[in-house]
DNA sequence: ACAGGATCGTCAAGGAGCTTGACCATATAG
DNA sequence: CTATATGGTCAAGCTCCTTGACGATCCTGT
């Protein structure tokens, strides 16, 4: 295959992460949540549909328990989520996003959906269609872990 | 336009990011550079041409000229650069890749082209090419830098 | 029923990588 | 030829992550 192309994906992609994340970031502190970096958001979207475990937002963000432990912590005096007891198992505690917590959640969606909005005018909604079926095809890990 | 379309997109984006960068800083990590993280692999592309100052490195990392200071440090005690005095400013050092910061980055390079290739196996050479000039119309910023 | 081991989560200490602030040496402008 | 701007470093401190140790609760085999 194309060496040049392959070569010059990478920079390219990586580029256009790092300007994603950058845009999402800035707006949803611009909508008042100025105390959370975009870690945070990657927690959020694993507590967000029923609460997860300690151990379970750990493995999803590719850290140990103890820092995942941390960043709850902070969380939580940030009022952003609560932990509950898990109802099945008295080790294990629910951490549960607070209504601050979903309201974040809304403005991160919102912000998303803005910051991809100047793509569509770039490519069209069409091109736009087939880059996010490409994307799908490439079959990501679900894991989204800042590694570098 | 489309708002599940838009919404799909930045996970996608930024897991493959992920992945992508995983992948090419195990496989360069395989090839003996095992002191190497993907971030010193950014301040490379950098330095590779033509070498630069600290505060050009800085700029192009999107850190502090310490931060970046403190990187060419290491970089230098590990052998991949080393500063020399700028031939036109006596306050300046030219920071230049070392033949080892040369083997490094040829590896690096070679690594990408392999992280990329299961790409052209899953969409095909047309498509890929495609995507590529997708990526160009999105018009990252030239900064490499992890800001998640 | 219960001993042995696995699992959930936290506490504590330390380290890597970044920041801010202060500072020299040299270059450039008025 | 002072006055200011710029390139780079030194030092201290902060943030986030790690490793290690631990108590509490669960599960499994006998």
């Amino acid at each position: 295959m194309d060496r040049t192309v392959a070569l010059s994906l990478p920079p390219l992609l990586l580029g256009l992460a790092a300007d994603l994340v950058r845009g999402i970031d800035e707006r949803v502190r611009a909508q008042g949540f100025e105390d959370l970096r975009p870690a945070h958001g990657f927690a959020f979207v694993r507590l967000a549909p029923d609460g997860a475990g300690v151990g379970e937002l750990a493995e999803h963000l590719g850290v140990t328990k103890q820092a995942a432990s941390q960043m709850v912590e902070e969380l939580v005096r940030k009022g952003y989520v609560e932990r509950r007891p898990h109802p099945d198992d008295a080790r294990a505690r629910l951490v549960v996003l607070t209504e601050r917590g979903w309201a974040c959640t809304r403005a991160a969606e919102e912000a998303s959906a803005e910051a991809v909005r100047p793509w569509a005018e770039a490519l069209g909604e069409q091109r736009l269609r087939a880059l996010r079926d490409d994307l799908l095809k490439l079959a990501p890990s679900g894991r989204l872990r800042p590694i570098w």
